[in-house]
DNA sequence: TAGGCCATCTGGTCCT
DNA sequence: AGGACCAGATGGCCTA
């Protein structure tokens, strides 16, 4: 069951992510050629499955496909279909059943090319994700399997809020304690990185200039001097 | 060799 | 009707 493997996967790796280990893989000497989790190239698993294949191998190897791979119930006749599809494509054109059932087919190649192409976009989101979330992006690191991408965004987004919320408070805390006294940032400290602390600093600086001019033109105009 | 992860195919369901 | 989305099934590759 691949399907239960999904579903009991999230507990399990969930606990490894929550360690906030950036690189949960160690490296491995694979590279060249192929890199692992990467997708695998479309003729390498079967591209087209049975309708592309004349008789694919390791597919066709297997029993059960063969009746439930079947595009439409009326094709079931033809479980071995894939040996002569040839043969029956020259045909078809005198059999209006034969080539109703290619016209299926198709429609069908259709629905999976559509298919392909949604999960390369989900995936190509997912390498967007990847390239955003900080883990050790590193060609000797194994890339994060789908998972453990969704789990560590979402262990990331927490902690990014939970340090807004941090700033925020941080930033009132100042605000309360400032006064009248000049808020300037520590030597050495860079704003680049932080607009918002730094529009909070260049406002409070304005404020304070437009406080020492009032100040200034209340001295000049009145006989009341600073406190 | 078992288990994890992945790509693909496929049928069903819902929406436009 | 056609397309998007979803989940199950299947087989391949890789690693411990």
């Amino acid at each position: 069951m691949c399907g239960s493997s999904t579903t009991g996967g999230p507990s399990s790796s969930s606990g490894a992510l929550d360690q906030t280990n950036f690189a949960p893989f160690t490296s491995s000497s694979t590279e060249e050629g192929q890199i692992p989790g990467r997708r695998t190239p479309l003729g390498a698993v079967g591209l087209g499955g049975f309708y592309f294949q004349g008789c694919q191998p390791n597919i066709a190897s297997h029993g059960p496909p063969s009746d439930e791979n079947n595009p439409d119930p009326a094709d079931s006749t033809q479980t071995n279909r894939p040996q002569h599809s040839r043969a029956s494509q020259n045909s078809q054109n005198a059999n209006p059943s034969k080539a109703k059932n290619r016209q299926g087919k198709s429609v069908r190649l259709n629905i999976n090319a559509r298919e392909r192409r949604r999960m390369h976009d989900l995936n190509d989101a997912l390498d967007e994700l990847r390239a955003v979330i900080p883990y050790a992006h590193s060609p000797s690191v194994r890339k994060l399997s789908k998972i453990a991408t969704l789990l560590l965004a979402k262990n990331y987004i927490l902690m990014q809020a939970n340090a807004l919320e941090e700033m925020k408070r941080l930033i009132a805390y100042l605000q309360g304690t400032a006064g009248g006294a000049a808020i300037v940032a520590p030597p050495g400290f860079d704003l680049q990185g932080f607009p918002a602390a730094a529009k909070f600093l260049q406002q409070q600086q304005a404020l304070q200039a437009e406080n020492a001019r009032n100040n200034e033109g209340g001295n000049n105009g009145g006989s009341a001097g600073p406190l």
